[in-house]
DNA sequence: GATAATATTGTTCACTTGTCCAAATTTAGT
DNA sequence: ACTAAATTTGGACAAGTGAACAATATTATC
């Protein structure tokens, strides 16, 4: 409960083929996202994941058409395993709706201090900003990660519409993630993540509790001028 | 006040030659920069950039003694501008320390919704991950943007010693950065930043104002279990 | 152990990358 | 106009890029 670790890769097995060929096919993938984990996007070139998996250059053109379709096979390895992950985290018991909802975020916010996700995600971000296929994939991700979080609201806030719980998960997802590049691994707030996560737990169970149904869309504020 | 528009460059004046020189130094990031938000770091390359520019592969080396300085001057002019108008943001009149809150946050949240700043900040964040410099230079621009927020808990909560105030800023900081990736430009849920940025100043307030001294240290939290 | 499918090697190809430099052009002050 | 400094050009260079291919080695199955 308190370590939850995505795996690296959720791969599906090729159709056909010998054993070794998806030994190869995972080692290639495995070695392409240590070296855009440790040395980012730039250090991607077919010569260095070959080097990286000690094979020949001309074999990863044997298991994939072309580096992009490498690529894409990277990424969609990385995104699949944390949805299965997330899809797990759903089913975990808990007392209150309240508990799990604390839960799920000490969860992702952990995650977010691990070397590959604060290394992978904001590659990802910055890939999905000009390619469709990784906008769209990542995008995917989000949306099967936030079901679970709209889920526990509706149990704690049932008055709430559906919409307006979707934008209230979206806002806890998304200040989530901003954390990555401040107290992600090797962050200089590193050390604080544990009381951010105080943070955040006390701050989004008192927000998802007390919102009134239409509140979002108004401006009608509560302090405010 | 309901658009505050970041230059997006601030190019401190270089020190003799010629006025074309200077047009030309800027003409250069100004072209670099477009590349960066429209194509993404993988079209940075110096013969984009020369085309880009309408100028000759040669003469950016006149001007930047490497691709690496080049880029460093790009990133450099860039949050330079971020800094210079954080600034000017801190000393925007305001009624309450809690007006001013809100429109800090309203500010940077429509900021993050431009093209520009959604499309500029991953690359950014994605090259701090294994450029020692950028790590570095990221680093400054948050800490000076936090520094107005700072000031602003502490006119709310006085009770609250620095050291917490500081992590509340963090978690206000971060959590907006969090949004570019899904309601900046262009992005899924950009039609919904109004009720997001009405969620985040209720949010932000309500934990600015209730927090109470030690609540961060100890995982003595409210409705917890 | 022969055989066909699968996997791996080594090499070649055309192309792009960053860097460098000598020559030509432009600029600003005399 | 003359001049020296600043800017720009165009082309060279070695190194690295993704892709392609025939030749070789390995695997599983009969």
């Amino acid at each position: 409960m308190t370590n939850f670790i995505v795996p690296d890769l959720k791969i599906t097995p090729r159709t056909g083929g010998y054993a070794r060929g998806q030994d190869g096919f995972e080692h290639i993938l495995r070695s392409a996202l240590a070296l855009l984990v440790n040395h980012g996007s730039a250090a991607l070139t077919l010569r260095r994941i070959a080097t990286e998996s000690g094979m020949n250059v001309g074999n990863l053109n044997y298991y994939f058409r072309s580096k992009e379709e490498l690529i894409r096979e990277l990424l969609n390895a990385v995104i699949s395993s944390y949805e299965e992950s997330f899809d797990e985290i759903v089913h975990e018991a808990g007392a209150t709706a309240e508990a799990r909802l604390e839960n799920l975020v000490m969860l992702i916010l952990e995650d977010i201090t691990t070397k590959k996700t604060t290394r992978f995600f904001p590659e990802l971000w910055a890939m999905a900003n000009h390619d469709p296929f990784v906008y769209d994939r990542m995008n995917e991700l989000y949306d099967r990660a936030r079901v679970s979080l709209n889920e526990l609201i509706g149990e704690i806030n049932p008055a709430l519409p559906e919409d307006e719980r979707k934008i209230l998960a979206l806002f806890i997802s998304a200040s989530m993630e901003g954390m990555t590049m401040f107290a992600g691994y090797e962050k200089p707030w590193r050390a604080q993540m544990p009381m951010l996560e105080i943070i955040a737990r006390r701050s989004f169970i008192q927000l998802v509790s007390t919102l009134r149904p239409g509140e979002i869309k108004g401006d009608l504020s509560i302090g405010g001028s």
